[in-house]
DNA sequence: TATGAATGAGTATTCATTCAT
DNA sequence: CATGAATGAATACTCATTCAT
């Protein structure tokens, strides 16, 4: 592939990325994602099968995108409570930095079995990195706690992408405060004895 | 509106929260939903505006069960922990038992801004009804941790949507695995010490 | 059916027998066939699958109108050189009359199995039709004489269907000379002897 | 030209005959033309305006061909019945030897007038050329009987293009038969008196 | 109220053709 | 001469919605 085809290449899905992501797949026509990329309809189709097959392709960037972040981060970070700390700020400001473009972006083509198993296949992928670190903990349910800790960032990550006076600040506190629920649970987050807490849950 | 009105009203009702359900806004018809209604095309349109706004009534009558539902069961139960755990094993519940039709519930209209509103209503009107009870517990930052919890709960269910195999039983053990770490944090399920991390956190 | 319906079938029937006929398959449009049809474009769809499926129909109409009035004329007719000359005549007269719109029918869809499949069934049909008469007369090679005779036929169409100044007296003089031709053969037409005929051929 | 220039013409023409000779006009691509003859797209346009031009190319080599193959052939030959069954034999044979090229050749751009003109040049010539040997009979209306005769084994030659089980042996009998019925006529081939015919005709 | 025949706006995709290299 | 990336006109078909009955 050129450099004038590469450079191709990414506008497309750049423009794609920006369209599907505030207007979700069946909202978004190709004939707009060719003139946002600057070329000609029949352009899109030298370079993607399909509006399912772009779809995908922009899908799959911003997910690879996301995990190769994410382990390089985890890398270059220390002790267990710092990789979960870690985690949690990525996965928020992933999304801070894109909240323009990603605001709608779980709106996909319902039925596509090739996306459907993508997407399962990024969930796991995200989840072992975070069991991973589990483990170092030595935690006995790795994988339902990792579920559970991505569960809670994903809700904590959207007031991020739709208030839109939500400042770098506050994502910082977020992200504190979703590690901290995490590692200390909710008891250490009340000022009251949880005393009917069947001890050790 | 007469009793037969009703029970077509249920009927158009009923027949779109599964095709919606199981597949999604754009990919169902409104043709269909008649069919399966047991009624003709044009009659639909004499109790829905439109596609729309019949996916907005699914929408709010599936909430509005949900959340009185999770009502009546937090007034019939005592303690904290006990309120966490309903609540836990309400979310995880309602989706096990309408796993056939919820499937892809969230494939929504992308841009309808009512359907946007709604949505964000009910998830405050839930989180309120998860705050109260954290208040019981003199929470000092119920809204997220409300929304943690909600979170972690509905990334748990995901698992019960897509795998059939998912018994009643794994579905309790999941209840009491996210209502435990939601309390006792992940410290309690790790065997290694957590001594790095930051006190009362 | 109603007989709205019935009206609104043959009307498009009427439409795109003319288009196909005269612009053939791939340069008739459905939005053409729905205009001159005086209906709209998506209201064709209610009557036929799709263009070929509306091909086809076209088609078949035509071609069993062909052979059930060949068939009506043939038994009103008597001698078996009677029954050649109706054949011939039908042939003929079937196409001037119809010189309007069946100029390129022979412009089909190129690769529709089911369509080559029925054209076949059809010629099938009209060689059944004409090897039934000649069997009367005791023909030792029925089918092969009957594929001549409408071969012949349908080249002596041509010019019918392509020069405007035909006349009904011209196609009446065709008939009989193609009815002579089939039954006397080249010999009979020719001044010169035969000599190097093989003989009793 | 040069001798390369001829060699991509002839590669072009030759490819060119293949896909519209299986798939037809419309459904054969430019882009596959291209492939086939193993040149770039662009390059077809060197040799060629425009795909009709190819077209009329295409079907004018083989007109061409399929004269001049006739003329040399009827040179060659003697009296009037041999030279009938020449021209039987070469119409059936020009066919059975490219069965694999030309099934589908009689689907043509619709409305070309170029093409529709050409071919009517062809069929005058070809009809000419039978004229010129029933003249040597003395035959009285010599271009409806070159019509019949054409007709007769045009029509004889569709087994040839669809049957695959055809053997040469086949196409020998054909060949006969042809030419015998011509001759003879119909009253040849059967038992029955056809007492019932008017003398002369 | 209920119907369902009719409508027609809306869009993905193809492919002949061009032209800068 | 040769290339092949880029173009954009052109069209079948769908389906939400309407309205005469």
């Amino acid at each position: 592939m050129s450099s004038a085809s590469i450079h191709k290449h990414t506008a497309i899905l750049d423009a794609a990325y920006e369209l599907f992501g505030s207007g979700g797949f069946y909202e978004t026509k190709m004939s707009e994602v060719a003139e946002r990329a600057g070329i000609a309809k029949g352009t899109v189709y030298l370079y993607f099968k399909n509006k399912e097959d772009l779809f995908m392709a922009v899908t799959r960037r911003d997910c690879e995108g996301f995990l190769q972040q994410l382990e390089g981060k985890l890398r270059a970070s220390g002790s267990l409570t710092g990789k979960l700390s870690v985690i949690a700020a990525h996965h928020l400001f992933y999304y801070y930095e894109r909240k323009q473009h990603t605001k709608l972006f779980f709106r996909a083509p319902n039925n596509n079995p090739e996306l459907v198993a993508y997407m399962a296949l990024f969930m796991d992928e995200y989840m072992q990195a975070v069991v991973k670190v589990l483990l170092e903990g030595g935690a006995s349910e790795p994988e339902l706690m990792a579920k559970s800790y991505i569960g809670m960032l994903d809700r904590l990550k959207m007031d991020i992408l739709f208030d839109p006076s939500f400042s770098e600040e506050d994502v910082h506190k977020r992200t504190k405060f979703a590690a901290s629920l995490f590692i200390g649970g909710a008891v250490a987050n009340m000022n009251a004895s949880l005393g009917d807490l069947p001890a050790g849950q």
